[in-house]
DNA sequence: TAAAATCCCATGTCATACCATATATTTCCA
DNA sequence: TGGAAATATATGGTATGACATGGGATTTTA
């Protein structure tokens, strides 16, 4: 599998330690690495995640002569400064810093979400209103385009 | 056969596992794959399936932006976190997870529907039910150019 | 030296890979 | 063309292994 898909809530222990769905590190792994990059999130309250393949990705969109104030520059600025390398222990799991799950408000569990290039980690009663959220509002948007439910 | 057609009925045991149509396994097979990615329907009650390489492409598609645009952000959100990747056991069947089916009120017997590209897993009654809704509605809102029946 | 972070090993549960059987379908030969 | 053997398909059951999680040992840092 290349890409990560599917929903797992799995359990913080009181190390801050938790297990990163297999499916999830079979993705890394296929790019032969053993951690995540995990940034907290721009768009909303959780973890962002990736590998670091994608970030050097980002790295090389980014222009060759920075221009200060450009949102491009800002953003990258956020994302790499907050960002680090989560390596998996020998079990799969991964430490979660403090300030990312308190960004997140992520307290005794955490979901993992699938998205497609990269992956979420969020708290799971938080991800269930975001989500009927999003659902609710593309309904109502197509709702001519939409079949019986 | 490049395509999904046809509608088979097949029966859900204790465990959760259900034969893929043979048929449609062929399809799978002609790719070379030995899965299907199944999601939960943004379009009504029903379980949407299609093959690895259909998933990859919308993968592929996303941009590699760290905030995508947020139409797209959401569609990606909803189908993404719901696709799991079900491989095929010895005997052609996948399990299918309990949110997939009760989601899409499914109990004891799924319906395969072919769609092309695609195919859906129904609960066979609901499945009747929409079909014979769909055939009325075109039947009135085209009387002119269809049949008498 | 105390505290915290990291690594390694242990365990119970659940998923799934495998084997087995019955039913339906196709093939092939009389 | 009919019928029997062979094949393919759908479904049932079991055992092994993977995975999530807990705890202790070792190393690092303040």
């Amino acid at each position: 599998m290349k890409s990560f898909i599917g929903t797992f809530e799995n359990k913080i222990d009181s190390k801050g330690r938790i297990s990163v769905p297999a499916t999830f590190r079979a993705v890394i792994n296929a790019k032969s690495l053993n951690s995540v990059i995990c940034y907290s999130s721009l768009t909303g309250p959780c973890i962002e995640g990736c590998g670091l393949d994608r970030i050097e990705k980002m790295v090389e969109a980014l222009p060759d002569q920075p221009i200060p104030g450009k949102s491009e520059d800002t953003i990258a600025h956020l994302i790499f400064s907050s960002a680090r390398e989560l390596i998996f222990d020998s079990g799969g799991r991964i430490v979660l810093p403090n300030d990312f799950t308190q960004n997140a408000n992520i307290n005794d569990y955490g979901a993992f979400v699938g998205k497609g290039k990269t992956f979420q980690i969020w708290n799971p009663k938080k991800l269930k209103e975001v989500q009927s959220r999003m659902l609710a509002s593309l309904i109502s948007e197509r709702k001519d385009r939409l079949e019986e439910r």
